[in-house]
RNA sequence: GGCCCCAUCGUCUAAUGGCUUAGGACGCCAGGUUCUCAUCCUGGUAAUUCGGGUUCGAAUCCCGGUGGGGUCACCA
């Protein structure tokens, strides 16, 4: 079973181990993040492994959750998914194999009792820590309770000749150091004999021989725990790299159950984020480069990751409840917003293609004979949207006649003048006699038209704009026209008589 | 409470004893461009937690205070 781990500092191993008892969230993400840079970095293998042994409140539904945030993150595994109830058989030989060579013991105390001393000791203020006692049994009374069906978990014998000191090099955090007095004898084994997780945890990480250990800082507590069962059963510990923890800006740790969805992945894939984008970000959330460049391709980022440049202090996402623009960390909108505007049109087409399908406006023409038009749509309209659904809601108008008049601009570019119910028809007819429909011809037409009326241009313009797209703000006026096209821009400067009219 | 860890602009961070009047990014504010909005460009705002050392010189090293986080289950 588990003899020497074969670590070979040449291939190297490490694992996402989440527990399936909620979503995928922020944290986990970038966890995983870091865990699949390094593979790739290293040309070694990212295993995914679902650490389900809290059978009570381990889903089905969460496993799914987590495969599909994952996939959708663009973090594909090497290995896996690998499921710890597995491996429950393992776990149990290994605490056998602990019992057999004296690094372990049967302990007898009741769970209430220990429990009822915690609380005293907690009343008192005074630290309680388990005391060891059934350690000295005496091989004949463990028996003779065994015998007697007494129950008893399985204790870990941490070493105490001398006080020893458990240390071992953090990747992130540098040499952590531990006196063994400040480590009670653990229970590794329940008295249903299952594992615990930090038997677990160790057992499999040495199954898939884990070369790397890169986890939240959280982890930081219980490793020397767990550098005490790895030197128990002689196998060299993994590298340990911890992260900084992310947390609110009230300084608490990250949950679904207290801030929402707002920390969950699938809510910013229904949200319109780019996966990429995300990732972006995270990779910057206690991760920075040599450099200082914010924005990586995949490639890049891979080549500039280093496990010795994450840093040691909590960083917090920067996430106000209640701000309506900033529903998320300002400044990951800030990288979508950046992606979106600034990528590769043909890379950005496919999310926006799903989102058209998912609201009905996607025409398969977009992708054969309108393809052209198409892309200039989108390239007119991407700088000034910050996720992919804005082109399904605020772009609407651009895919169909069928789209939403804001009532404010409305009122503020089609009610100034009445006139501009007998000016927006005739503009219509202008525009409808030109020979061709380019935005020279269709600005000259706004122009002349103006001076003829001794008007101001932006009076027709703006009124021109909310009629043909029901806003205030958007494109140049003349480029939006010039891409409607003549059709679509005639019949709504003739229809917004009737927007205009229900208006008064 | 014990133990462990951390501490630079509001937020993410750079600066691994001198190139620093502490740099960048986001946000915010102002100006430019303009038919609106966004983009874009320019500028501005704003930080080394405090107190002692060490040193010619400290954000950086050491000690202490304070603050914050993690962890102390027959959860993972």
């Amino acid at each position: 079973m588990i003899e020497e781990s074969e670590t070979n500092l040449h291939s190297v191993r490490v694992r996402f181990a989440p527990s399936p008892t909620g979503y995928l969230h922020i944290g986990g993400a970038r966890t995983a993040l870091y865990n699949w840079l390094w593979a790739r970095k290293c040309g070694g293998v990212f295993i995914l492994r679902i650490e389900d042994t809290d059978l009570e409140r381990s889903t089905q539904d969460s496993v799914q959750e987590i495969l599909e945030g994952l996939k959708w993150l663009g973090l594909d595994w090497d290995e896996g998914p690998y499921f710890q109830t597995q491996n429950l058989e393992k776990h149990k030989e290994a605490a056998d194999k602990l019992l057999r060579e004296g690094h372990a013991y049967h302990c007898f105390c009741s769970k209430e009792d220990l429990d009822k001393q915690r609380k005293e000791a907690e009343a008192k203020k005074t630290a309680f820590m388990y005391d060891g006692r059934c350690r000295k049994l005496g091989s004949e009374e463990v028996r003779h309770n065994l015998a007697a069906g007494m129950s008893s978990v399985i204790r870990f014998k941490v070493p105490r000749d001398g006080n020893p000191l458990i240390t071992f090099e953090d990747a992130v955090y540098g040499k952590i150091e531990k006196r063994a007095k400040d480590v009670e004898d653990f229970v590794i084994l329940r008295s249903d004999h299952t594992p615990l997780y930090i038997l677990s945890n160790a057992v499999d990480d040495s199954l898939d021989r884990i070369t790397h250990v890169i986890r939240g800082a959280d982890g930081l507590a219980n490793t020397p725990k767990q550098i005490l069962i790895y030197n128990a059963l002689g196998i060299n510990p993994p590298t340990f790299a911890h992260m900084p923890l992310t947390l609110d800006n009230k300084k608490a740790k990250l949950s679904k159950r207290v801030h929402g969805e707002v920390v969950t992945i699938s809510y910013y894939r229904r949200k319109g984020f780019l996966p990429w984008a995300l990732c972006n970000f995270l990779a910057l959330l206690g991760w920075s480069s040599q450099d200082g460049k914010e924005f990586f391709t995949e490639a890049e980022l891979i080549e500039a990751f280093d496990l010795s440049r994450i840093n040691r202090h909590n960083s917090i996402f920067n996430y106000v409840p209640g701000d309506a623009k900033n529903w998320t960390d300002p400044k990951a909108i800030h990288f979508n917003a950046t992606y979106i505007r600034s990528m590769a049109l043909n890379d950005l087409v496919p999310y926006i293609k799903d989102e058209l399908k998912e609201n009905g406006l996607w025409l398969t023409d977009y992708e054969t004979t309108s393809k052209e038009w198409f892309l200039s749509v989108i390239d007119l309209i991407r700088s000034r949207y910050h996720v992919v659904t804005d082109f399904s809601s605020k772009g609407r108008f651009c895919f169909s006649d069928d789209f939403e008049f804001d009532p404010k601009a409305v009122k503020k570019n089609l009610c100034p003048d009445p006139k501009l119910l007998d000016y927006l028809p005739e503009l219509a007819g202008e525009l409808n006699d030109l020979s061709g429909f380019d935005i020279h011809e269709i600005e000259d037409v706004f122009r002349d038209f103006a001076d003829k009326k001794q008007v101001k241009a932006g009076l027709l313009i703006n009124a021109a704009r909310t009629a043909v797209s029901g806003s205030s703000v958007g494109p140049g006026l003349f480029e939006l026209l010039a891409i409607l096209g003549k059709d679509r821009v005639v019949k709504r400067l003739n229809d917004s008589v009737n927007v205009i009219m229900k208006r008064v």
